[in-house]
RNA sequence: GGGUGAGUAGCUCAGCUGGUUAGAGCGCACGGUUCACAUCCGUGAGGUCGGGGGUUCAAGUCCCUCCUUACCCA
């Protein structure tokens, strides 16, 4: 083994390896008898990445944690699937290409339909080698052999049964209505694709002329808008206006003439309390228009661009439109003023230019019949969001759920399964055959048959993944197998767009919740907590990080780096700390590994999946020995616990403070005296305990740290070949080896030796040199003596020197210390000045006086005595006698030094 | 306007169902050729847990309120 780990030196290799031996594949899990085929698979649908360009952190987030939680479950027999994949991500693949091709100066128009598509898959082709290289860089261990990608034959049909399926049940139809569309993409997009954002615009305050005569003060923020206007409406209530109701508006400009109505959403309060209606452009205005009646006017092109309705300015952009009409409007004298105005407005999720809300014909999904068993799901239990306050938001959006606008003008996605007949009549169908069978059963002939040229959205697709990718609609033993899921992690910025709407399909078309568990991971940010994005230049490249300091390093650092649901500032700091840390281990196997040539190992293998280092008998094991079983358990308790309570990270935490402050710090520190007889009896047993602890700890650091836990155990004595993986090795079953008592006995020597490094520091002793020690051990003096040689090795003191009794009168020119029950002198004769002494163990006293004060108030208050917890007050009780018993060693100190 | 998160050491963050003297990494100070590791070892300094009120024997943790900040929805 290599003085430093290498990340670079293993990674790709043992990757490659892992794949190429099957371990990623649920068949060869059962075959190879380590998953139980009795017993629930663990299952993840991978959240398809888009094909659009190459993955960021977020995939790598998204990457550690369920390739954690798949290599966990993996190794505690559950039959474990990760299905991977890809989204054909429609807007925006389509919007990178057209950009693409605009360098050549080639729109997709001059292509066509079809070549453009054929570009479009070349694309796909070439970014979707690079993000499964990226993805198997950062050590998934998805199983391959079942990627799909929603354009996939199969994923296709999946997306043609579903819509032929809401068709015909009348929940998906078609409709004119106000629709958010980008004139850039030129096509409509949802709600949720429209982004909100502050944006320094005007607010402009005009008359509208009556034509009874006199006019009224409109305010608006779209000016070309006017040109549409059907109503101008003012409040019901509102005094200043009841006067004009019933009368008629002249359109500026277009002199079109329009009623004045009275409406309750009108705000009295707000700009002039009189309003214009543009239904065919503002949702709220499109509200009123449908109540009253109104005309619904499209005054713009799909391009953006005004139309005939505009009259004078058809033909002009809407900017310039807006412009224009308003230089006119105050040359006619109908303008009273405008104003700063910051204002959200909607703005392209994919391409960011300013939404317009449009009236147009598209498909729809209505919603609320599906949202309800949505709702119904979370909140009967079947599906647990993690963490849990994400419900609300949930629930919340389900609630006041609007229907969906699938249809998209694209030319990228799964074409929209109806034909048109020559009338119009649509036929929709899973084949253009079957489409056709219903339009001849219609016209009771042969037609001619159009199909819609528009594409659903890329959700729609999305939506069905969890079963689309494991063969739905066919009855497929994946699907009878593998389906429900188990858990669905991804982002909370995507709970509505995917989670919620993959819970609404699959609990139509399978009837099934489609996973049982949320887990929703929070955002990582730069380290001023900025959103990464390519434009700020802030964006750290996955690749770049695992170059530099590993996968292993990077995946811990998300995976520790913060907890569900909240974002996550990268530093690479931290990256740094855990690629310090892979190396630790590294390490500290390389020792354990070179104390292991010293003697023949014992292996239990009777379990193939669970090679196991032989432990001593138990009289043999000493106290540090014992010490480490003991802590190994308790962390072992302890990160199963937290792993079913979904705090990963926390998991993580606990073993990296084991491995390097206790294992490392102590257990291996300690083992050095006991080993230095390598032929020993104690010296085998302590090699056995430090491999066995070792061996067992590497296990559980595996699901979070691949690489380096597989590179450090192929080097493992015993443990590697046959083409054995830790990460086909089960998981660390109980041990029986908790022991508190010899947790407690080892914490108080632990703080004997930290004691008396402290003293050493605060007294300049050279770290090389050993010092003499007289300690007064109390009911703890056989403890000392039998620990003795480990003891002076940790304090670095002489040996030769060292005094142990129950009662020791101290010498005169000592430090003194009270510390694990005990007091411990060092006779630093020409080091003490007494002075000093008195002065640091003053300050010790006083600390000690300040908590026995605290505790005899706490055991003092008999409301504390009636009501804690029995455990509580008894452990407060030996608090106390202890804190006071050193306050006596203290202050008896103190009097020998006042002489 | 409605909702959610965050505010704990100089920085980045942990702290589960309330219960020892609130922890870690980085940074800082001091000291280290201790036979795995300087990607290291040892010691230490540094916090009125955003403010105020309340519940409780006991509050960083629960409740109310306010402040700062980020985000989601409208």
């Amino acid at each position: 083994m290599p003085k430093a780990y290498d990340p670079r030196q293993v990674e790709e290799r043992l990757y490659e390896w892992w794949e190429q031996q099957g371990f990623f594949r649920p068949e060869q899990q059962i075959a190879s008898g380590l998953a139980d085929p009795t017993r629930r698979p663990f299952v993840i649908s991978m959240p398809p990445p888009n094909v659009t360009g190459a993955l960021h952190l977020g995939h790598a987030i998204t990457s550690s944690v369920e390739d954690m939680l798949i290599r966990y479950h993996r190794m505690v027999g559950d039959p474990t699937l990760w299905v991977p994949g890809t989204d054909h991500a429609g807007i925006a693949t389509q919007n990178v290409v057209e950009r693409q091709l605009e360098k050549q100066g080639i729109t997709r128009h001059d292509l066509g339909r079809e070549r453009f598509v054929d570009e479009v898959w070349s694309w796909k082709a070439e970014y979707h080698g690079r993000i499964s290289a990226q993805q198997r860089r950062m050590g998934i261990s998805c199983d391959w052999t079942r990627e799909r990608f929603t354009l996939d034959e199969g994923l296709s049909k999946a997306v043609l049964e579903a819509f032929v399926q809401l068709y015909e049940e009348g929940l998906i139809y078609k409709g004119n209505y106000l629709v958010n569309w980008c004139p850039r993409c030129q096509s409509a997009i949802s709600d949720l694709e429209v982004d909100y954002d502050e944006v320094n615009g005007r607010f402009y305050t005009f008359r509208y002329p009556l034509k009874e005569g006199g006019f009224l003060e409109v305010s608006t923020t779209r000016p070309e808008t006017i040109l549409g206007d059907t109503a101008v409406a003012v409040h019901p209530d509102d005094a200043r206006y009841t006067h004009v109701i019933g009368k008629t508006a002249l359109v500026p400009m277009l002199n079109r003439e329009i009623p004045v109505i009275a409406d309750d959403y009108v705000d009295p309060e707000f700009g002039t309390g009189a309003l214009k209606v543009t239904p065919g452009h503002d949702p709220n205005d499109y509200e009123i228009g449908k109540r009253h009646g109104l005309a619904m006017i499209n005054i713009m092109n799909e391009d953006g661009t005004l139309n005939a309705n505009a009259g004078p300015y058809a033909g002009q952009d809407r900017f310039d439109a807006r412009k224009k009409l308003w230089a006119d409007m105050r040359i006619a004298g109908l303008v009273v003023g405008d104003r700063e105005h910051n204002h959200q407005v909607g703005h392209c999720q994919r391409c960011g230019t300013v939404v317009e809300p449009l009236l147009s014909e598209q498909w729809w999904v209505k919603m609320a019949p599906l949202a309800k068993p949505a709702l119904a799901a979370v909140a009967n239990g079947d599906i647990q969001i993690v963490p849990q306050r994400f419900e609300r938001v949930y629930n919340h959006w389900l609630e006041n759920i609007r229907d969906w606008c699938i249809s998209r003008q694209l030319w990228w996605g799964h074409r929209i399964p109806v034909w048109y007949g020559p009338d119009g009549a649509a036929f929709a169908g899973r084949t253009e055959a079957e489409a056709r069978a219903k339009a001849v059963a219609h016209y009771g002939r042969e037609v001619n048959l159009q199909q819609d040229p528009d594409v659903l959205d890329t959700w729609f697709s999305s939506g069905l993944w969890p079963f689309s990718t494991l063969g739905w609609p066919a009855h497929t033993q994946d699907l009878a197998t593998y389906y429900p899921t188990t858990v669905l992690e991804t982002g909370y910025d995507i709970l509505f767009f995917w989670v919620a709407r993959m819970i609404m399909m699959g609990l139509k078309f399978t009837g099934q919740a489609p996973f049982s568990v949320v887990y929703l991971h929070g955002l990582v940010r730069d380290e001023q907590g900025r959103k990464m994005s390519k434009s700020l230049g802030n964006a750290l490249d996955p690749l770049d990080l695992i170059a530099e300091y590993g996968a292993d390093a990077l995946r811990f650092t998300l995976l520790t780096g913060g907890t569900p649901g909240n974002d996550l500032k990268l530093s690479t700091n931290r990256i740094e700390a855990n690629r310090n840390f892979a190396n630790k281990i590294w390490n500290a196997a390389r020792f354990v590994v070179m104390k292991l040539q010293d003697g023949e190992l014992a292996i239990d293998a009777s379990d193939p999946n669970n090679p196991t280092y032989a432990l001593p008998d138990s009289t043999q094991l000493s106290l540090p020995d014992r010490w480490i079983l003991s802590r190994y358990e308790s962390v072992r308790r302890e990160v199963n616990r937290l792993i079913g309570a979904w705090q990963l990270g926390e998991a993580g935490r606990q073993l990296y403070e084991f491995l390097w402050n206790e294992y490392c710090d102590w257990c291996i520190e300690a083992s050095k005296v006991r080993l230095s007889d390598a032929e020993s009896a104690e010296a085998q047993a302590t090699r056995q305990v430090l491999a066995y602890v070792l061996e067992r700890s590497l296990r559980m650091l595996h699901p979070y740290m691949p690489f380096v836990t597989e590179a450090i155990w192929q080097n493992l004595p015993g443990m590697a070949g046959d083409g054995r993986s830790i990460m086909v090795t089960r998981w660390p079953a109980e041990s029986g080896r908790f022991d508190p008592l010899v947790e407690d006995h080892f914490s108080r020597l632990q703080e004997v030796i930290r004691g008396i490094r402290n003293v050493r520091s605060e007294y300049d002793v050279p770290a090389g040199r050993r010092i003499a020690a007289m300690i007064s051990a109390g009911e703890f003096t056989s403890l000392v003596t039998d620990n003795l040689p480990m003891i002076a090795m940790l304090a670095r003191l002489d040996g030769e020197a060292v005094e142990v009794a129950a009662d020791l009168n101290a010498p005169q020119k000592a430090a003194t210390l009270a510390a694990g029950g005990m007091t411990v002198f060092l006779p630093l004769a020409n080091l003490i000045d007494l002075e000093a002494e008195r002065k640091r163990i003053q300050s010790e006293i006083d600390n000690v006086d300040k908590q026995v004060q605290r505790i005899e108030g706490m055991l003092g208050n008999p409301g504390f005595t009636s009501k804690a917890p029995a455990q509580v007050i008894e452990r407060e009780r030996t608090r106390l006698g202890e804190l006071q018993e050193r306050h006596a060693q203290l202050m008896q100190r103190m009097a020998e030094l006042a002489n």
